[in-house]
DNA sequence: ATGGTAGTTTGACTA
């Protein structure tokens, strides 16, 4: 079984790209962030022709995560509460694996109302997660975090240090949801650290691989004791109109 | 300290 996760920056403007990874790599479950659409300009249609069911949680222009899958998409749940403003949590439960799409909010400077926002938002995931976790023995939490859990995970960590993608406050926050009993199944075949996920358009970051590794995937022992195989498609960092987050994804053995 | 690019949308915001 794979389950992948991709930000995709807008799925209206990736819509050929995502069908045609999808087509390659034919994954049991992808989690996507970023669709900034709402619900009624949602490319429904064409993911239903190419073959794709869809559970998604949308808003206009910001955020929206979803997860398409061939298989039936059971148990959908949209949002961690019914008064969620905005659209970062989907699950739903294929063949037996509980997946969530999750889009933890950037923050986008400590001390910020938006980091402020992000933390508050770490806190309530981490509440609704222990829940969830209680009922499904095997679940993956698949997404942005926005966050880099190792040092190797950055290109030069001296440069991240103390933004909002990586200070010891976020990452008290990711290992308080990891102690759930989750666990980080490409970090533990990566222990060096990378392979980065998410290159910034500006600066050409990309050429210079002046990466990070924020896009996760974090799995109940169950799955990561049979995990047999992670991959990080960097390719899809290339070519005509890429996102600049790329696919990250997992083989289990289920 | 700032700017660099991209997407949504067509001005300003988010990342």
């Amino acid at each position: 079984m794979i389950i992948a996760t991709w930000n995709v920056n807008s799925i209206k403007a990736r819509l050929d790209r995502v069908i045609a990874w999808l087509g390659a790599r034919n994954p049991d479950a992808l989690c996507l962030q970023e669709l900034k659409t709402a619900r009624e300009a949602f490319p429904f249609q064409e993911l239903q022709e190419a073959g794709w069911n869809v559970a998604g949680a949308f808003q206009p222009t910001y955020n929206g995560v979803a997860v398409l899958s061939r298989h039936p998409l059971e148990e959908v749940a949209v949002g961690m509460d019914d008064d969620d403003p905005q659209a970062r949590l989907v699950a739903t439960t294929v063949r037996g694996v509980r997946v969530v799409s999750v889009y933890v909010p950037n923050g986008q400077e400590v001390g910020s109302e938006k980091y402020a926002y992000k933390l508050r938002w770490l806190e309530r995931f981490r509440g609704w997660l222990e829940q969830e976790r209680a009922r499904h023995p095997r679940l993956v939490v698949c997404g942005d975090f926005n966050i880099v859990p190792r040092d190797g995970d950055a290109h030069d960590p001296r440069v991240w240090q103390g933004t909002v993608l990586l200070n010891p406050e976020v990452r008290r926050h990711l290992s308080s949801l990891m102690d759930l009993g989750l666990r980080d199944v490409v970090a533990e075949r990566h222990p060096e650290g990378g392979p980065f996920s998410w290159w910034d358009y500006r600066a050409a970051s990309f050429p210079r691989n002046l990466g990070l590794r924020i896009d996760l995937l974090l799995t109940t022992p169950d799955l990561a004791d049979r995990c047999v195989e992670v991959f990080t498609d960097r390719d899809q960092r290339k070519g005509d109109r890429p996102s600049d987050h790329v696919p990250v994804g997992a083989r289990f053995e289920v």
